[in-house]
DNA sequence: ACAATAACTAACCAAATAGTTAGTTAAAGG
DNA sequence: CCTTTAACTAACTATTTGGTTAGTTATTGT
């Protein structure tokens, strides 16, 4: 039998908001060029033009998504410790709240054409000179050894994002699957031991 | 004016070998959804039931792709260098040749539905094993400190691969493209520092 | 009450796309 | 030669898909 649509009121922020939901999801799982409209029309309850009203089009919605979405991780990482010897240890346990934003760029990494703009590219940039100034600011003060921030700032990216990123090269390394508790827990030591290392501790 | 087909002599090895070339450039930039059979057979001037012919589906083809381009990898690996000092920076040269390869897992990593087993993962799980092998010997040796070799595996391919993967990052941290000789000089030259402080130099 | 606005919908369309079919023709073996 | 094999092709199909249209109905301001 057909599913009776769900009576609702008329509101466009929560008609809006039920959308974007159901395109995270969908983006996330099948990217740009897989996901698909009717797929997240039909999961959000709303007739497909009106997605189209809303947002103009396929990648309108997309975009839309990808902005709130940086605006949630924004939020999320205003809490960031500020010593270098916590950083490693948090993004690692913030790792499951991040793994929505992870996919998307990684969706991101591969679906724009090489060197081109990506979306808020200039807001992004302006948010990883803050955080490369307090790793500056940590080297000054010896906690840290001299190095090229920024490229220690990717290289701690790295090391945190990736095995969530690849997660068949974290199964086939460690043999355990990144979102298991085991995983979790051998990072989380390896990570502070290395953490000393490069401490000279 | 239409373009005359190229008249070529039949010969299946080389039809293969042209259609897998332009698959590999097809899939690379458009991923499994995004990648166009037509296309495919446009640019390496062969019919499309040719493809069909040979590789019986997208998906097929895709995973003859695959297959073949592992053993590619597998053949320039061959040459890795023993001891642990010299792999940060090996790997960083190679990076170029290996760029191709890392698009290929980015898409894998986000493309195959999660916990699913990627293309050929047994042998490429025992291949990470014998270069783990590698590294506990090492390890032993007292050339390097003692940590998980695993979870040290994992972060040393997060360090290489990242900045080719997620381009963008690269760019917004450091404000240099992967692949300019800049960008290079620099990353060459934190890598080995940062070897060295690992190495407890 | 009533007009204006806009949230919402069913049905539709043109283009694109994976895959097929029915055959043609070049090559290889005897 | 001549028969068999298989490389190769043009044309076709069924379906999916992003996007549109033309209209209905709930809500809001006056």
């Amino acid at each position: 039998m057909p599913n009776k649509p769900v009576v609702r009121k008329r509101d466009r922020q929560a008609t809006e908001l039920r959308i974007l939901e159901a395109a995270l999801s969908e983006f996330l799982e099948h990217g740009r060029a897989g996901a698909r409209i009717d797929r997240i029309a039909n999961a959000a309850g709303v007739n497909k033009a009106n997605i189209y009203h809303y947002f103009g089009s396929k990648d309108g919605l997309l975009d839309a998504l990808l902005t709130t979405q940086l605006q949630t991780v924004r939020q999320a990482r205003s809490k960031r410790p500020k010593t270098f010897r916590d950083q490693l240890a948090y993004f690692q346990d913030q790792q499951y709240d991040d793994q929505a934003w992870i996919r998307l760029v990684t969706w991101e990494a591969v679906e724009y054409q090489s060197g081109a703009e990506v979306t808020a590219e200039a807001e992004r940039t302006s948010a990883w000179d803050q955080v490369i100034a307090g790793l500056q600011g940590a080297m000054k003060a010896g906690h840290l050894p001299k190095l090229d921030p920024r490229q220690l700032q990717l290289t701690l990216v790295a090391i945190v994002t990736f095995p969530v990123a690849f997660p068949q090269f974290t199964r086939m390394i460690t043999g355990l699957e990144w979102d298991s508790d085991e995983f979790q827990k051998q990072r989380k030591r390896f990570l502070r031991k290395f953490a000393n290392l490069l401490s000279g501790d």
